[in-house]
DNA sequence: TTGAAAGCGCTAACAT
DNA sequence: ATGTTAGCGCTTTCAA
């Protein structure tokens, strides 16, 4: 059993209130002399005390740790780099902010379960990374736990967010695409709950609509998050008249249209002009390299992190939102429009 | 303010101790009647009530959370999916033996300050992905704190571990190449404090010492864990005599290799084979495809948790091993040796 | 400047 | 079968 404070407070011959004081060093508040601060201090190295944490919370109500809650587990099953780019924003923010991670992340969103956990006390605030109407979101605002959206906006006005411009990234894509002469242009589009991805569509067709191109409805199509492409896809893509080109909400499944459409006997970019999403690393490592459009993906975890250490801190911070502006990165997978 | 137990008791009449029975539902140490008990989860269900999971852990010694500590935040930088992996397997692994998982993962591994975390209270035992003779283990197994090992064999053979055949691994790649009728080849290795990474090395020279063949020292080349690689490493590729293949012990540096050297002018796999290790997706994506030594990240990750949960159970498992037999994935980036 | 003592919310030994 | 109560280790009022 590890030594308590009690022992402590034995040891220099105090009470066990005058070692919390010194410990968590409350200034102004009470006054401990220097030598009996010395003291304190003394016991403390002597018997290699530190304090018990949980104790520690249950007492004070902080526990100093915040619950990172992803939509399912195998977001860790998307191995274009993103979720690892996420991971270690948020860690290190984490970190700076003085804060510990309680990762609670199931196979399968499971909305009472979770919201169960998050308000057993073990956390002072939640960071989602879940579809932007989750009724968890809700859940957790009422029992008023402190919450923060990440990669994803908030409907709820009340809960702070930090994202990239989506929009603005699915515009930069498929201008991309029209300025190099492309009319007929597909998009692969992530879930219709993900704001990220209803927002990069949303983008996709305005761009359109401004050139005076009607977007095809049947040349969107919502892919699964992990897997092979629906065979629809790969029929619209070899299809007459086909695609010339595709802007892929993610480049996972940028990444997974190019090997299917390689293996369909069609090359890339003369064929097919291809641009993904987030610019990870391995856009650098594919053949052809992949043209992508780039947010800053440590950058809105560690914002998400800062606002929500922010609001537990000073209970304020309300509503907050950060918002990163998007690039493209312009490599090997986009090229003119073929000629009929 | 959650309701508490005692607000429980008091609307359904009964003790605290009451409801705490059958909450828990202690099977045969208490007894409490039918008609109680339905009164008792009437009045749960009424007010809404869970229980305070830090008052539980305080009072019951249990805390239902491992840690998860990795070396470094910046694995996360490796791109090539290992991490993700590792990671779902982990997630997935906690999820079923019903744990949730505290990160506390720093830049710089800081051996006291972690101890101390580990060792406050908030878990029951820590999943470790660290160098294998990291002072920290002994630490934790000093202070009675259940510890396992992930992707690396543990020094002191009470700490179970989880791990792949790494010498055998390096064994394979190695010996792939040779039969390709490959002699003159470069290992770019791993810190020297993995075991994963000493032991691939092992593999790799004891299977050139069973041809005859002696590892040349000036091309077995330590290479940082992030950014590009070492000057002298690609200044042993372009001399002469140059390596005609490269065992990489990770996929991330085979591919960095990959792109290094096709920005010399090197052809692969015409000039120079690579094989790197994990055979993650990402080089089924690469240009050249890379071939590469396979293993089974997620059941490594759950061997580990399901030792590290069983430990904390039945305080049990010493010293057990689990390990996981690589294979080797043949791709595109390796072929014959070039003739001289 | 310091100490006594009442919680924080729950579990579990002991009484009844 | 159920209630009483003493902890778990710490923080924090209140009194001295």
């Amino acid at each position: 059993m590890a030594t308590t404070i009690r022992e402590v407070a034995k040891r220099a011959g105090v009470s066990t209130a005058a070692v919390s004081y010194v410990l968590n060093d409350r200034k102004g508040a009470v006054k401990i002399s220097d030598e009996t601060r010395a003291r304190i201090w003394k016991a403390v190295k002597e018997l290699g005390y530190h304090p018990n944490a949980l104790a520690r919370s249950l007492a004070g109500k902080r526990t100093h740790t915040v619950a990172l809650v992803m939509q399912y587990a195998s977001i860790f099953s998307s191995w274009s780099g993103f979720t690892s780019e996420m991971m270690h924003g948020v860690v290190r923010a984490a970190f700076d902010h003085d804060v510990d991670l309680l990762l609670h992340t199931r196979e399968r969103p499971d909305t009472n379960a979770e919201a169960l956990v998050l308000a057993d006390g073990r956390v002072d605030g939640a960071l989602l990374l879940r579809d932007w109407e989750d009724p968890l979101i809700d859940l957790l605002v009422d029992q008023g736990i402190p919450t923060t959206l990440i990669y994803s906006r908030s409907r709820n006005p009340s809960v702070p967010s930090s994202c990239c411009d989506d929009e603005l990234g699915g515009r930069m894509a498929t201008e991309h695409l029209v300025s190099l002469g492309h009319r007929r242009i597909m998009h692969l589009a992530g879930s219709r709950r993900s704001s990220a991805a209803v927002d990069r569509l949303k983008g996709f067709e305005s761009i359109l609509r401004e050139h005076g191109i009607e977007p095809n409805p049947d040349w969107i199509h919502v892919v699964p998050h992990s897997g092979v492409l629906l065979d629809r896809t790969m029929e619209a893509l070899c299809g007459d008249p086909r695609p010339t080109a595709v802007f892929a909400w993610s480049d996972d499944v940028a990444l997974r249209l190019m090997a299917e459409a390689r293996g369909a006997g069609l090359r890339i970019p003369e064929d097919l002009s291809v641009v993904g999403f987030d610019s990870t690393e391995v856009c650098n490592h594919t053949s052809p390299t992949l043209t992508s459009v780039s947010q800053n993906i440590p950058l809105v975890a560690a914002e998400g992190v800062r606002m929500l250490a922010e609001r537990i801190r000073d209970n304020k911070g309300e509503g907050a939102r950060f918002t990163v502006t998007p690039e493209l990165h312009v490599r090997g997978s986009t090229g003119p429009a073929p000629r009929r």
